[in-house]
DNA sequence: AAATATAGCAACCGCTGCCAC
DNA sequence: CGTGGCAGCGGTTGCTATATT
């Protein structure tokens, strides 16, 4: 089809990496922002397709990347926002503050796909597998038959973790006078590396209940109803700092869900129409 | 200790939807 | 309204690390 590539392939780096397209990406996006990404590789002197930069921007090199060690809050949200989403990966991490769509995917592919199955639940549709050990999932075709040959290029240093959160802005399809833009960048700077901290991997801030995280992510995701913010972000201190939201559909919501949670056999239909409600 | 299998995750590919013209 | 360009998404692949034989 007509179409071109998103790139010319020749003359561009692929596969891992290096510290120094890290940190030419990085600065660059401190700097000018997010955004225009066809054109960015050029502008920050990276051969990589732009496409490859927005990549790793979003999964590895943005500063409230939360890295690692998904706790057990983290993953029942997980299991219960793809009962009620399916593989709306984005939405789901849109929901776990600092977790990426591609980390939870993988997340989900490598361990709670496997959990839920060995618990006798079908990780698809959530529903009871008659024998649990019928559906195993489909092995790996290729082998590594070749290893060695191409020494991966590893970074000197992992980029430091910082402890920041900016939840992920979340596109939400346009409704009424609310719409997104997609070209809308956080205002991202160093200096706002000076909010709280979440999850270690040696102790976990997460509130005792487990959907503490789902409540306060979800106002970074739905407020919008006074401001013409296109993207929303919420930092974790305003998010737990028990200042109300501007929206009180958000509680509502979740109280709702709440309830449809409860009822242990509850009408997938009702659910299907809460998931609903969630995409609008 | 070496060979092989498996797990985990970063990155790629290609499609889709949105927006501007 | 149709078309082209772009960003974003989800599925898949490829590579490394780790476990097992």
């Amino acid at each position: 089809m007509g179409r071109a590539p998103c790139c010319a392939k020749v003359g561009l780096h692929r596969g891992p990496w290096t510290a120094r397209e890290d940190s030419l990406l990085t600065n660059y996006i401190q700097v000018h922002g997010e955004g225009n990404w066809r054109s960015l590789p050029k502008k920050a002197g990276l051969l990589r397709c732009g496409k490859s930069c927005r990549l790793r921007w979003m999964n590895y090199l943005r500063p409230d990347i939360k890295r690692g060690n998904i706790t057990p809050d983290e993953d029942d949200l997980i299991v219960k926002m793809h009962a009620l989403l399916g593989n709306r990966w984005s939405l789901i991490a849109g929901r776990l503050p600092g977790r990426t769509d591609n980390e939870i995917k993988n997340y989900w592919n490598t361990h709670l796909s496997k959990k839920l199955r060995s618990q006798g639940t079908d990780p698809n549709t959530h529903k009871k597998l008659s024998d649990p050990h019928v559906q195993e999932p489909k092995k790996r075709k290729n082998s590594n038959k070749k290893k060695k040959n191409n020494p991966k290029p590893q970074p000197q240093e992992e980029p430091e973790k910082l402890k920041v959160h900016n939840p992920k802005p979340i596109r939400i399809k346009p409704l009424g006078s609310f719409s997104m833009s997609r070209n809308s960048s956080f205002d991202w700077t160093p200096t706002t590396t000076t909010t709280t901290t979440t999850t270690t991997a040696s102790g976990t801030e997460v509130a005792d209940d487990p959907w503490s995280n789902f409540r306060y992510n979800e106002v970074g995701f739905l407020i919008g109803d006074d401001q013409d913010h296109d993207m929303i972000n919420c930092s974790d201190l305003e998010c737990h700092s028990g200042v109300p939201t501007s929206n009180h559909t958000l509680e509502k919501l979740y109280e709702e869900y709440l309830q449809l949670l409860k009822t242990e056999d509850h009408d997938h239909v009702e659910l299907d129409s809460f998931a609903e409600s969630l995409l609008i």
